[in-house]
DNA sequence: TATAATGTTTGAAC
DNA sequence: AGTTCAAACATTAT
């Protein structure tokens, strides 16, 4: 990278992606990643690039490396927040795993690219859903309802961050009660990846079996 | 102060 | 061969 001049910075997803002119370096900040712009911090940066006017470093980053654009590696309409983000082929990907749990669903990036675990907690929460949902179970049209909400929540999520607001408009992720139905909520690790969630037994829907 | 968590990859074990 | 699982990375709020 020494000496090379960055032509542009890319998202997808969580990915942070840093374009020169014949390679890509893709940053993820995983759980514990941080960024500074023209400020100094503990630490030896993993990546640190300097321009004209100013700096800027990542720590404790993941950090990978590849010959060539960005271009034909990402799948742009999975992003969640790009306006290439296709409701439609979200739609598709969801009808080829009927099986698969929302909770699931909800943090796979190959579909929801960009989304987590508070994301999906909020989400759930927000259009009634409960995480232990088949896909197949629920009706297309509130599983439309779902995906658009996904992106809805992710434009939310960046400008309450921005604010440093985010926590404070939580409504399950960390909460104990239900501020619905005063209920309290469950705390469970679900799923495939067993990440924590927080539901509403009441007040978020669980479609019964077909005949059960 | 100990614990758990906004995430993902890797490789061993089954 | 396909899956499942623990380990690894490392910071900070609670």
């Amino acid at each position: 990278m020494e000496g090379r001049e960055v032509i542009e910075f890319k998202t997808w997803g969580k990915h942070f992606l840093i374009c020169f002119e014949s390679f890509t370096v893709r940053i993820h900040l995983m759980l514990f990643g941080t960024y500074r712009i023209n400020e100094q911090k503990a630490g030896v940066p993993r990546v640190s690039l300097t321009f004209d006017n100013g700096y800027l470093n990542f720590y404790n980053c993941s950090v990978k490396m590849w010959e060539g654009g960005a271009g034909d590696r990402y799948d742009w309409t999975a992003d969640i927040m790009n306006d290439a983000w296709d409701a439609g082929n979200a739609e598709k990907k969801l009808q080829a795993r009927p099986g698969a749990l929302l909770c699931d669903v909800l943090l796979d990036q190959h579909i929801f690219a960009g989304s987590g675990n508070i994301i999906k907690n909020e989400v759930l929460y927000r259009v009634r859903l409960h995480p232990l949902n088949t896909v197949g179970r629920v009706p297309p049209e509130k599983r439309a309802e779902l995906i658009e909400e996904t992106r809805n929540y992710a434009f939310d999520f960046l400008r309450w961050k921005k604010e440093y607001s985010l926590k404070k408009h939580w409504l399950a992720h960390t909460k104990t009660v239900c501020q619905r139905c005063n209920l309290p909520l469950v705390k469970a690790y679900l799923g495939k990846t067993r990440r924590r969630t927080f539901y509403c037994n009441n007040c978020q829907v669980l479609y019964e079996e077909p005949g059960g």
